[in-house]
Parts: C-alpha cells; structure tokens; sequence
DNA sequence: ACAACTGTAACAGCGGAGATTACTGAATTA
DNA sequence: TAATTCAGTAATCTCCGCTGTTACAGTTGT
C-alpha cells in the first residue's frame, strides 16, 4: 500500500496531494493514508503541509526513492514470524537457536532489501505508464487525477 | 516455529519424536505441532508415523535441508502485504501497478530464499550445540530428551 | 484388548490491520 | 477576521488469522 501512494505522488510530480485523493486510489480511509504518510515522513520520504489547500508530496525526486526505502519505512522489523511464547527454558534447542536464526534471518533480510534496492518508485510509475492496461479515464466526480497526463 | 521443529529432530537425528515431546520444547500444545507438521509432511521434510512408539523425524539428512526449503514449506506464498482491498479501478496508477509490483518482489522473494539457501538445518544444529549457552540438563518429567547428547 | 500416537474437527481467545467517527489544531482564502 | 480545508490523533468496531484447548476417530505396536 505504501508504493502505491507513493507511486500516486510521483505520478502527480510535485503537486500536493490530500490523503482524501489518496485515500481514493488505494479506495480505502483517508485516516489509514494519514497513518501511513506519518510514517513516510519520519522515512523523511514525503512532506505533508497542513491547512487548506496542502497535501503531501515527495521529498525526493522519485528517481532517488527506492523499494527498500519504503520497505524499511514500512515494515517494522521482522518479516519472520517470532515466537510467541518463548522456547522452553530446559530445551538446549531451543535456547540457542534464536542468536543463531536471528543472523540467519537478518543475513537474508539484507538479500531482500539489496534486491528492492535496485527499483526505484520512478521506475514503477514508468512501468504503470507504459502498461497497456493504462488508458486515459473521463472525469468522475471531480477526480481529475485520474487522467493520464 | 518450523525451524525450531526441525532443529529438534534433526537434533534427535533418526529417532522418531512425538508431538507432544516436541510441543514440549517449543513450550506450546501438540495440535500445533502436528498441524505444523502436516505442512512439513506435505513439503516431503518430515515423516511421520502413526500409532503407539511413533511419531516424526527428518526424512533427509539435515546437512541437505536449507533453510529455503523451510520457508517455502511454511510460509506460503507472499511475504508482502497484499492490499485488502483492491486499488480504485478508475485509478491507472492503482491498476497498472499491481504486476509491476509482483514482478518485484517475486525477484526479492528468490534472494531472500537464494540467501537463505546457504544455511542447512545441520548448520543450525551445529551453531547451536557449540553455542556457550547450552549446557547439559537435569532429567525433568522424565523429558531425557532435553540432555545434549 | 490395550496403550500410545496421529489426524482432524470444533470452538474460544487474542492481537494486529483496517474502517469509521469525531474532534482539535493549523494554514489558506475570501 | 471568519470560514474553509486540511492533517494529526484518539476511541471504537469489525474482521481475520494464529494459537490454544478439548474431544474424538483411526491406526499401529505390545
């Protein structure tokens, strides 16, 4: 969900956009997309001014955001499930073996993350643009964002 | 958790182990092992038996299991959050980049999996038995499993 | 036959993510 | 200045998946 807004910003390069719009696109409440951007922001990724007329936008170029980027902003920590319970004490197993996944886990975490790297959100809008699915929309209900510039 | 479960039977290497010994050292109920287990079954990981003395063990050596091949087992399909909902339909941004995405973290997903490759069940069994936290057990409720061997 | 296990269903409980409403505060605009 | 338009934020609800628990049927070894 946090690269599609993204990639809604980056569409509309520079424009402030309101979480109302943004809210519309992912087709869920402007509140989450609020919750959302708050965490892109302290990613330092968005800007969102308040009042009347404001939004939110990029704060880079999207050619200088990449996938791991939003990731990192996005998920936490951990995509591997933790234990909910700890690991019985007297189990010599399972004692030890958490430090031994956690380097394991982080190791691949790192492989993921080198991978997103190499995407860019620019790269993902070109790729929206250019898709044959992507054709130019009348005006509903006053959204004109939606057209194709 | 499957790893876990793995690592202890790959610790009790060829001896069947109960559901219940193994519920034991995950410090959970045996329903949950054996329903993890039915996963592990169907990824052809473990055998199980049935019937008095049964129970499970590795149906390959733990040097030639990877870790991969674990969390494929388990974890089904996409890591990533897949949007509840579905994007606005009138959106180009929301419909295009639905593919381009996947597409992504398809490519993510096999460096994460090719990483976690690297690593054999054996590795994890070895790591944690020179582990300095591991240290030989009293008998407890008759669990003479938990003794490292 | 009996005991020991697995397979499986049924159901309660919990925690996380999303959805909704409502309010406050800030900035723009008339 | 006052109205308008937004974001920030809290409270609450629902939904869903995972876990935990109990219960029971089927299967296998003794």
């Amino acid at each position: 969900m946090a690269v599609h807004v993204l990639a809604v910003l980056a569409y509309k390069e520079g424009d402030r956009v309101t979480s109302a719009l943004l809210a519309g696109s992912v087709n869920t409440n402007p509140v989450i997309i609020r919750r959302l951007l708050l965490t892109l922001q302290r990613a330092k990724l968005v800007e969102t001014g308040k009042g009347a007329g404001s939004g939110s936008r990029l704060s880079r170029s999207p050619g200088r955001i990449n996938l791991a980027e939003v990731y990192r902003a996005v998920e936490d920590s951990e995509p591997f499930a933790t234990p909910a319970r700890k690991p019985n004490a007297a189990c010599p197993v399972g004692n030890c073996i958490r430090e031994m996944l956690a380097r394991v886990f982080t190791s691949a975490q790192g492989a993921l993350e080198r991978d997103l790297e190499k995407t860019t959100l620019a790269a993902v809008v070109k790729a929206a643009k250019v898709s044959g699915a992507c054709r130019q929309k009348k005006l509903v209900d006053g959204l004109f964002f939606w057209i194709i510039v």
